[in-house]
DNA sequence: GCGACAG
DNA sequence: ATCTTGTCGC
C-alpha cells in the first residue's frame, strides 16, 4: 500500500496539449464490434524497463485454445518520453509496434497489457496499438486508471461492471483467481467487451494473470537477463 | 481546494 | 515500470 507517491517531475505543459490532441484523432478511428472469426493465434505483449533509459518490449503468440506457446520476440530502443498518467501509449507503443513487425506467425488477436477503452479518453495502450496495427486487440490491467466499480465477488470467475460517472460501460472487473486483486479487462479496437472477457477468462491456467500476458512478462525478464 | 493517477 | 526481505495467509 502506498502512503506517498514519489516525486515526479512536471511533464511538458505543450508536450501534454499535443499528444492529448493526437489521442482524440486516434480516438475516431476506434471501432468497437465482435470477433468476425474465432482465433486460432492469440499474442500477449508486455514492456519493461531494464534501465531508465530503455524500453523491452516483448511479443508471445499462442494457439488458441491450446494456449500452446509458438514464438516470441523482443525489440529494445531508447526512452524518448516520460511516464504520464493518461499517455502511457505515447511512451511504448512505439517499441511495441517495433517488436510486432518481428513476428512470423501474425495472431488474430492481441491482449494488452493495460487498458483498452478503460481510459479517460477512450484510448488506453489497448486501443491504441490496435488502431495503429488495424488489429483486434483488448486490455487486462492490474491497476485502475479510471471509473467506479463495486468490488467483485472473492470467487474466480466473479465479474463486476466498471463505468464513468455517466454509467456508460468502460470494462470489466474480473477475479481471475480466489481472492487475489481483480483484473480490469477492456476492449480495445475491433473487439467488443464480451470477447475481450470471454477470451481472457478461456486463457486463464490457474494464475493471476491469463497466459498471454503472463508469459509475455516472463520472457521480458529472461531477455533483460539476456541482455547483460 | 483535494484526491486520483495503466505501466 | 523499478528498487527490495521477510513474512502472512491459504
Amino acid at each position: 500500500m502506498a502512503y506517498y507517491r514519489p516525486y515526479t517531475p512536471p511533464a511538458d505543459p505543450r508536450i501534454v496539449r499535443d499528444l492529448t490532441q493526437q489521442q482524440e484523432e486516434l480516438r475516431t478511428r476506434v471501432r468497437l464490434e465482435p470477433l468476425s472469426q474465432e482465433p486460432r493465434f492469440i499474442a500477449g505483449c508486455d514492456s519493461s524497463f531494464p534501465t531508465p533509459e530503455t524500453i523491452l518490449s516483448v511479443f508471445v503468440v499462442l494457439k488458441f485454445p491450446s494456449l500452446e506457446l509458438v514464438e516470441k520476440v523482443y525489440q529494445t530502443s531508447t526512452v524518448e518520453l516520460p511516464y504520464i498518467p493518461g499517455l502511457l501509449s505515447f511512451r511504448e507503443a512505439p517499441n511495441v509496434l517495433r517488436a510486432y513487425q518481428q513476428l512470423h506467425q501474425k495472431p488474430d488477436i492481441i491482449m494488452v497489457d493495460g487498458h483498452g477503452i478503460a481510459h479517460p479518453r477512450r484510448m488506453g495502450i489497448a486501443a491504441h496499438i490496435g488502431v495503429m496495427l488495424d488489429m483486434p486487440t483488448f486490455g487486462v490491467a492490474k491497476q485502475k486508471l479510471t471509473g467506479v466499480y463495486q468490488d467483485p465477488d472473492v470467487a474466480k470467475g466473479s465479474i463486476s461492471p466498471l463505468t464513468d460517472k455517466s454509467g456508460d460501460l468502460l470494462g470489466e472487473v474480473i477475479r481471475s483467481k480466489d481472492k487475489v486483486n481483480p483484473l480490469f479487462v477492456s476492449p480495445g479496437h475491433r473487439c467488443d467487451q464480451a470477447t475481450a472477457t470471454r477470451l481472457t477468462l478461456a486463457c486463464l491456467r490457474g494464475y493471476k494473470l491469463p497466459e498471454p500476458t503472463r508469459l509475455a512478462d516472463h520472457w521480458a525478464e529472461e531477455f533483460k537477463k539476456e541482455l547483460r
